[in-house]
DNA sequence: TATCCACTATAACTTTTGATGTAGGAGACG
DNA sequence: CGTCTCCTACATCAAAAGTTATAGTGGATA
């Protein structure tokens, strides 16, 4: 089912660590040239998946933790009958699989939306991690302690706010993180590529399809955001921070490995 | 609004780490003498909150990060009209306070539910323990990414099951996780002390206080569980199992810092 | 060009959940 | 001993969200 494409010379094929273009972004902290050496050594492989596939199937043990390079992806449980929650979208410079080591059993499934490129590091090499770079360490456990953050700010949505503060939550808070990576477009009003699907929106927030797009078409109406062509725009911010008490707080640089 | 009480002299006063009562317990793995030792000297004191006072506001970063010892509480997050949203529930062994450390913000409140005994571990010495001992820096991670794993659970209920799934699911959680711990009483049909109010559930899981209390009382009815005098007694585990999907995985010991 | 398919839109109707109000029981406390 | 407060129980009504059904749209594909 996941399907593997063939990368190299691609233009987002992950180059050697010392020209990744995620660190050039100042979204991320600055690491030391040993770090940085021993990050490259430590990945063992690049790879691919098309839009739509399976990066890491729900009932199996993850073999490895990425780091998402490129593209968009989520984290999700599902129901026998198919119900299906999204816990959290991973955007580059995620990493993903670390729960895996720690739990005990094999506990979500990760999907590709877009296309995307990963970079691979053998779960093995986790505690060698520990034990020479306890700066690294550190930084794996800031990257695990935001995506909890994250999952937190989901479960009050999904529990406690209704369908409209939801979905201006969640707009706003991808709105956030990817103008953060810089990947907005400052001339198309701060527009980003927003390749969510309602279905997608529906499943993170706990809502029905149908219920999804009533709200949705709500917001818009109202003239709070807007979505077309695969992008969003998000036309009134302070109404939807005000809607939503989702408020956006200043985004420290965080770690990449 | 937090209260302190004296607890020198009273039996959950928490000893010595070498005579941790806790670690006695087989539910977390063992640690060496010097990683012994090193907790021992990162503890900076013992305090103890009466039941339901705050252990941190919401809106204010913690200063120290906390093991529970003893009791039972919460972390949570509230919205300005007051809905509140239980993200998960603390029990003995568990660490409070580190996602404080690596959040852009105060992030969540911790209540006490009962009296709970905490060791305190100043927050400037996480940095010296990832440095000093990457065993202890890896328990740490294990521990966060575990904390993670119950929240994605509870996200799971919130968004995707019903009232009554929610409730079989988070019964049987609470109910292993004490187990584990040695809560149990095995004389009274593996019975557990169980403090949480209707009020703590219905938050918990993202329902109303009266929805709880009717899919309470229906499961209770269907011979499912039993609650009377502040313990739970689960009568059908097969039941409440199939109902919420929520199957037993066999635990693991758990890090204790 | 025609067909298919995934996604979005919208209406009509049902179910679940929430809100309001009221009452009873148990423990805390003066 | 009475009074208070917190928690639980339960009925009634209202609102939010889910279900079913149908259709339009645009891109991918044969």
């Amino acid at each position: 089912m996941p399907k593997l494409r063939q990368l190299v010379n691609r233009s987002d094929y992950p180059p050697a660590c010392s020209q990744c273009a995620l660190r050039k972004s100042d979204a991320f902290s600055p690491v030391s040239d040993a770090q940085l050496r021993y990050i490259e050594a430590m990945r063992s492989d690049r790879i691919g998946y098309s839009a739509g596939s399976h990066i890491k199937p729900e009932n199996q043990r993850a073999t490895a933790l990425y780091t998402l390079y490129s593209g968009w992806a989520f984290r999700f449980k599902t129901l026998s009958d198919g119900r299906r929650q999204i816990l959290n979208f991973l955007l580059p410079g995620d990493l993903i699989g670390l729960q895996e080591q720690f739990s005990d059993g094999p506990s979500h499934g990760v999907d590709a939306i877009t296309e995307v490129t990963l970079c691979v590091f053998p779960l093995t090499k986790l505690w060698d991690l520990f034990r020479d770079h306890s700066g690294l360490a550190y930084s794996v456990t800031w990257l695990a302690a935001r995506e909890e953050s994250n999952v937190d700010e989901n479960l009050l949505s999904a529990g406690r706010r209704n369908a409209s503060e939801r979905i201006a939550a969640l707009l706003l808070h991808l709105h956030r993180r990817a103008t953060h990576l810089g990947l907005a477009d400052l001339a198309d009003n701060g527009s980003i590529a927003f390749p969510l699907t309602q279905s997608h929106i529906a499943d993170a927030l706990g809502l029905s399809l149908i219920h999804t797009n009533r709200s949705l078409r709500k917001l818009h109406l109202a003239g709070l955001h807007h979505i077309e062509g695969g992008r969003l725009t998000i036309l009134n911010p302070k109404a939807l921070e005000r809607l939503s008490e989702y408020y956006d707080q200043p985004t420290r640089q965080v770690p990449l490995i």
